[in-house]
DNA sequence: GTCTATAAATAGATAGAC
DNA sequence: GTCTATCTATTTATAGAC
């Protein structure tokens, strides 16, 4: 826990994970990492024991940042339409890596679904957040099926990420993402 | 082009496309593909040149699958309506696959986004043909936006089997498709 | 804590006998 | 066309000097 250690530790987690959003997981070696940060392979396994091991930190430092993406969004207003409203920004405001790499989450959890059910349960965590967040904000809304509309929302936006990434197609993003937002507009109860 | 050779070559393609399916494509290996089929490696030299090879061949048999199966939604009725209703059965019909893998063109689609630009492109050649038909499906249901609608209705399958495969949460499937094929009912112009 | 050297396993790919 | 043996590069991981 030494000042030093920590911040050489930050660094490689911070390029791994870049690095397993731009390569993906198993496509990034250690090398890719050690020359992203000038740090050599060996002294990787002073911090982490194995690869898994760094991928869970970088879930953490993903988490993290869900984390505090979420407390921007609740300090946007009180009202919690206000607040899906600027969640949906998140899809606008990064449409060139979505564009290119698809979503972090999304794409990490499909690919460990290929390989280890454990670790893509550990990525799904910061889904799970999001889904707790957006449940919130429904039930403000005064709905009864809070949780269905949060999964709902977020379907919406791994898929409209999944196309436009598939197809390179940012307008498809765009537009996608304003009727989104009209229907987060509508969300009222009668 | 001797039958035993298409023989052999036919069985290493359905093997490495199951096994990019439920492995990935980076993660399966030449000796996973020689265990499945019994074919030694060397072998596999004889039809492919590189594994790049083996994907294309792959993403083609694929996409005869994708043909195959609208030519069948086309067999269903003369109403577009209930062939696209027949064409969302894919999702209910293999859920169990969906949910632990994920869609085997989407998620293809998501690996080699962060590979391979060309290989990705040659990917998504299936997509272009399910979107194709199911623009004709609009057109013909008298919708002037008939492709907008059809990269909806991909999205939207996109993210049903996203999130259900990374909750491992068949029932939201099941909620999700049943909800699409009410929308598609609604579809009218009015 | 940091770094070099290297082990052990596996990958894609090749050469050549049959 | 089929198969065995092998090459070369790369991977994760370890040992141990500093």
């Amino acid at each position: 826990m030494g000042a030093k250690g920590e911040n050489n530790r930050q660094r490689i987690v911070e390029a791994a994970d870049q690095l397993f959003y731009t390569r993906g997981y198993n496509q990034t070696s250690f090398r890719d990492i050690s020359d992203m940060t000038g740090i050599p392979r060996g002294n990787f396994y002073y911090y982490f024991k194995t690869k898994d091991e760094i991928l869970n930190a970088v879930i953490d430092n993903r988490l993290l940042g869900v984390q505090d993406y979420l407390r921007q969004c609740d300090a946007v207003s009180d009202n919690p339409r206000e607040r899906l409203l600027a969640f949906t920004d998140i899809l606008e405001n990064n449409k060139s890596n979505v564009v290119e790499f698809g979503c972090p989450l999304g794409s990490l959890s499909s690919e460990l679904a290929k390989d280890d059910a454990q670790l893509q349960q550990a990525s799904v965590r910061a889904f799970e957040v999001i889904r707790q967040w957006l449940k919130q904000q429904f039930a403000e809304l005064g709905f009864s099926n809070a949780d269905d509309r949060a999964m709902d929302m977020l379907a919406r936006m791994q898929g409209i990420t999944v196309m436009s990434c598939a197809f390179k197609d940012m307008p498809f993003l765009e537009r996608s993402n304003a009727e989104m937002k009209e229907w987060v507009n509508q969300q009222t109860l009668n």
